[in-house]
DNA sequence: TTCCAGGAGGGGG
DNA sequence: CCCCCTCATGGA
């Protein structure tokens, strides 16, 4: 749950709350499964990619020493398949932001707008988000992202095609999808990955930069380059590989706060 | 006080 | 195309 990918989970019942659209699962870990509590099975055994084996990737990266000890340390991590909407909004929030607070302002967006579920509440429309205009987002603390967030609503409401991301190949979906405010390269990287599972993709933020620098090697200096030299090194995989390092990057440096992993 | 967080938009060259 | 600056907000 703390990979990232997700923003909307508590605590709760000695495991996890997660919400997703408008849709609700309690999760607990017992040993090496998970349990997973809902009335939606299908669409939280598809959210959840659980008919996959991701095994494989240890096979076919374990070569790499860092690879290997990440993939370990982040087993039973999944790349989620979440609602293409909700991940657009949650991820243009996420720019230049600290994944505590992107929950908070999520959680408000929700609370103010979102349809009472019984319990929880829904992740609102676009149109309903359009509606709520500007002032909205920044009252919420969206800071400089509020008005992204308020023409991005509009662009939704106003007949923008997603529908055709789907089919699209990556590198055009990802034009698209930076048509949109608020979105630029990485931003559009996570939506491809986690919204649209377009695994080919390999989202570079601050902490995979890190990684980069300190695994691979130091040639390239933009994201743009990095992400494009990874995706090329691991093609459909990349995504996957991606959450991995990101995970084992960030919570090694939250939890020893140095670098204590180097091979 | 400064730095940082799952960066992006905008201007100028 | 590139480089540079700025953009809220809150925790460390």
């Amino acid at each position: 749950m703390h990979c990232g990918q997700i923003f909307r989970f508590k605590a709760a019942e000695g495991g996890y709350e997660v919400l997703s659209k408008d849709k609700r699962a309690f999760v607990v870990q017992h040993g090496r499964d998970v349990e997973v509590v809902t009335k939606d099975a299908d669409y939280f055994e598809n959210f959840f990619d659980l008919k996959r084996d991701y095994s494989v990737f240890l096979k076919k990266y374990g070569g790499y020493d860092f690879f290997a000890k990440a993939f370990r340390f982040g087993e039973g991590i999944r790349i989620l398949n979440q609602d293409l909407q909700e991940t657009i909004f949650s991820f243009i929030i996420s720019a230049n932001n600290n994944i505590k607070r992107i929950q908070l302002i999520i959680d408000r967006i929700c609370n103010a707008l979102g349809d009472d579920m019984g319990g929880y509440r829904a992740f609102p429309s676009a149109e309903r988000l359009a509606r709520a205009g500007e002032a909205f987002f920044a009252d919420l603390g969206a800071g400089y992202r509020a008005p992204y967030l308020a023409k991005t609503a509009k662009m939704l409401a106003c007949g923008f095609d997603l529908q055709c991301l789907k089919t699209l190949p990556t590198v055009e979906a990802r034009k698209k999808l930076m048509s949109l405010c608020g979105v630029g390269p990485k931003v559009a990287d996570c939506i491809l990955l986690f919204g649209l599972r377009k695994t080919d993709s390999f989202p570079v933020d601050t902490w995979i930069e890190k990684v980069y620098h300190e695994h691979f090697e130091t040639g390239l200096k933009t994201r743009e380059d990095i992400a494009r030299h990874l995706v090329g090194l691991f093609g459909e995989d990349a995504g996957y590989v991606q959450q991995y390092l990101f995970y084992y990057q960030r919570e090694n440096l939250w939890t020893n706060g140095s670098k204590s992993d180097n091979i």
